[in-house]
DNA sequence: AATAAGGTTTAGCTTTGCCTAAAATAAAAG
DNA sequence: CTTTTATTTTAGGCAAAGCTAAACCTTATT
């Protein structure tokens, strides 16, 4: 794998995140590097040249597969560091994602390894989100969103999304964690916001923070 | 502390390598930067519209009090760097200073604090060389060249130069690692060459060896 | 003191990665 | 089927950080 510029990964990885093998519009791109048009034009087609992306002027660009390749040793590295971040250096995972954006662009095979290794060869980083493996291949997506089980059923959180800051303090202040269980005591049929139950007691999830939060039945 | 460039931060590093607070030349400055003359006087130009350098045109450049304070905050993260990869990661001396090049550029006082609680605190790092404080004192740089000490003595391996990587090569075949204790048996009035003696047995050190390793008397 | 040698700076060029303004194309609306 | 609208690309610029070649100081040698 050779090297490449921190600019050639945010776009790889900003693809990836859009797109995964899909095409992907010089706009949402544009919007999601936070660069404008232009300067999207122009970097993709270089991405072209070196066989990471295929670009259909006014069309659309896409991942090759080793473009895909590349951005999912990208995205291992940022899980693992954020992994790191959390377990090993105690910070909330709200803070982590602008450091492990830096993180990311470290480059060593040798170093992902031995982290990887350190952290206990994890298959999902602090939000529940899967780690790709060395060779590219991915560990499930865990859970599906609260308001999917039934009244009754004993449930355990496993993924949250990013979903921003206000969402993880929100977590935070009520004490929400991944592997917390609880018990499914009610969902609302007029705005589907659901009643947990702990030994804590119970409480109301609106129905926003539902749709950010995934579990497991247990 | 602002934000600046790996480029500027590299200069600084390379200012406080070569003159702590003492002016450098261009040419010695451009060498260990690994660039070319006039890239050098530009370089340092902007760094001095930022108050970091005193430039003397013709003369030389020099570190201001604010420029040494932020390499010693590079110092700290690189060598707080250093002794994660090898206390860590389990990375070998030789290995981790080109990766501690790449870390020492993230940019979080965060970051920097987290990792030395987690690290224990140190006071020194993987070669014993001093890991500057928070608020930019400096721990003791610590030991005599081995050749210092007078035949008899108890001595404990403190410290270790950079002297290329065949030299950590060779401490690592000889099993020489910090910590380590042996009694001076012999100094050579030849070639001061000295003679170690510890439980295993004894063995005879070049005077290039022993000119890169510190020890203290124990 | 004059000049030769070496190191430093200026001048001008390259690449990367971003920008704005204007032109071109695709898609939607009439 | 034409025209309007929205998106994308071209054209041309700017800043950072490097380069070579040429001009310019300093210092050392005669």
């Amino acid at each position: 794998m050779k090297t490449h510029t921190e600019s050639e990964e945010n776009y790889i990885k900003a693809l990836y995140h859009l797109g995964g093998g899909r095409p992907v519009s010089n706009g949402d791109l544009a919007q999601r590097i936070g660069a404008k048009g232009p300067s999207v034009t122009q970097a993709v087609r270089s991405l072209g040249q070196k066989d990471l992306v295929n670009v259909v002027p006014y069309k659309g660009v896409q991942l090759t597969p080793q473009g895909i390749r590349l951005a999912k040793s990208i995205l291992r590295k940022h899980r693992l560091w954020e992994t790191f971040l959390v377990d090993k250096l105690g910070f909330g995972w709200e803070e982590v994602h602008p450091l492990a954006e830096q993180l990311e662009h470290i480059q060593s095979e040798e170093l992902v390894d031995r982290l990887f290794q350190f952290l206990g060869s994890p298959k999902h980083d602090p939000h529940g989100d899967p780690i790709p493996e060395r060779d590219g291949q991915m560990p499930p997506v865990l859970g599906q969103p609260i308001g999917a089980f039934t009244t009754g059923t004993e449930i355990r959180i496993v993924r949250v999304e990013d979903a921003g800051s206000e969402f993880f303090d929100q977590l935070d202040t009520m004490n929400i964690n991944l592997g917390n269980t609880y018990e499914i005591r009610a969902i609302s049929a007029f705005d589907s916001s659901v009643e947990l139950g702990s030994s804590a007691g119970t409480f109301w999830l609106s129905q926003n923070m539902c749709a950010n939060i995934y579990a497991v039945q247990s």
